[in-house]
DNA sequence: CTCCAGGGATGAT
DNA sequence: ATCATCCATGGA
């Protein structure tokens, strides 16, 4: 299969997929493999170029369109003139956000040493389009646990659940339907290594199949009420709710708070304060990092985690600048 | 406010 | 080799 070409200037793919917002791309050869909702992807990058190719997507308009022709379709009868499905390009566009005014976000950071450090050090670094029922039920896997656990997790739930696919030699599984989620059991998921959070993921996909909650809807819906629907799933609090804003309902400004963020804001930006709380914490977020909050937070999130400042006891020579 | 709920990678010893 | 710590937390 060809590799198609595309441009994406000011992008970093591997920054990207390593920075923790999602969690079941794998490095194979110079790229990575994945998957973009139903299709399975290889994807490289090349300076300013990605090149990729796509199982069960679009090579060409034109041969999708036919496709299309061919069986008749209730879509025809909507009256719809946008019947070719999107290209692999306008896909691939869309998932990397390669749309974003990338140095419009970056500028409107405020200018401190820490931000000034974090956006230097994730030059690149987007904030992706992610399919809202993948993103909402990882991260909902994601609690307490560590980004290396998550893909774990991510991966059983897919080699048991989610549709088998192949690209250039390797096999891919897709995310697992809330249905096809709904349709096992407690047990059956503890064996992804789910733990406690194997009933929370459960039931929150029986709701969401059974249609109770249908997340397509609620994309309309103002922050504050789509924060308020997405907690009243089990297993969702304030954290994950913001992460499945921000990585899945395009809200820049939603700002995950979870160990390591608040480990920077406490040492950097509350610098010796006693009874600190997380309402205060969360308040001087939303205020001082602005309407790109969540990508500043994404930033100060990769850089704190790559310059590794996990809990050491030896540390007799500490740097600060 | 506190406490607890898998389990594996990671790091200290 | 074993042992302690940590973890993109929510719920009680």
């Amino acid at each position: 299969m060809k590799l198609i070409q595309i441009a994406a200037p000011d992008f970093d793919l591997e920054k990207t997929l390593n920075s923790g917002q999602v969690f079941h791309w794998e490095k194979v050869g110079a790229g990575f493999c994945g998957t973009i909702g139903e299709s399975a992807v290889y994807v490289e990058q090349l300076g300013n170029v990605l090149q990729t190719k796509m199982e069960g997507g679009v090579v060409r308009r034109r041969a999708q369109h036919q496709l299309f022709r061919k069986a008749p379709t209730t879509a025809a009868t909507t009256g719809s003139r946008e019947l070719a499905p999107p290209s692999v390009a306008r896909v691939v566009t869309r998932y990397f956000a390669l749309d974003h005014p990338l140095e419009d976000i970056c500028s409107s950071f405020p200018r401190d040493p820490i931000m000034n450090a974090a956006r230097d050090f994730c030059r690149g670094l987007r904030i992706i389009r992610q399919p809202k029922w993948e993103c909402l039920a990882t991260f909902i896997c994601s609690s307490m646990k560590q980004v290396t656990h998550i893909r774990q997790i991510s991966r059983a739930l897919r080699q048991r659940f989610g549709e088998k696919k192949e690209i250039g030699g390797d096999e891919i599984f897709s995310f697992p339907s809330p249905g096809r989620l709904a349709r096992t059991s407690e047990n059956e998921l503890r064996k992804c290594g789910l733990g406690y959070r194997a009933r929370n993921l459960l039931e929150t996909a029986k709701v969401v199949a059974s249609g109770q909650a249908d997340l397509d809807s609620w994309n309309p819906l103002p922050d504050r009420k789509l924060r308020k629907q997405l907690c009243e799933l089990p297993g969702v609090g304030m954290k994950v709710a913001n992460c499945v804003m921000l990585f899945a309902f395009e809200r820049i400004a939603a700002f995950p708070i979870d160990v390591w963020i608040e480990r920077v804001l406490r040492e950097k930006y509350f610098v010796r304060k006693r009874k600190v709380t997380g309402q205060m914490l969360a308040d001087f977020a939303a205020n001082y990092f602005g309407v790109h909050g969540g990508y500043a937070q994404q930033y100060l999130f990769h850089h704190a985690r790559m310059t590794g400042k996990r809990k050491s006891p030896s540390r007799s020579l500490d740097q600060s600048h």
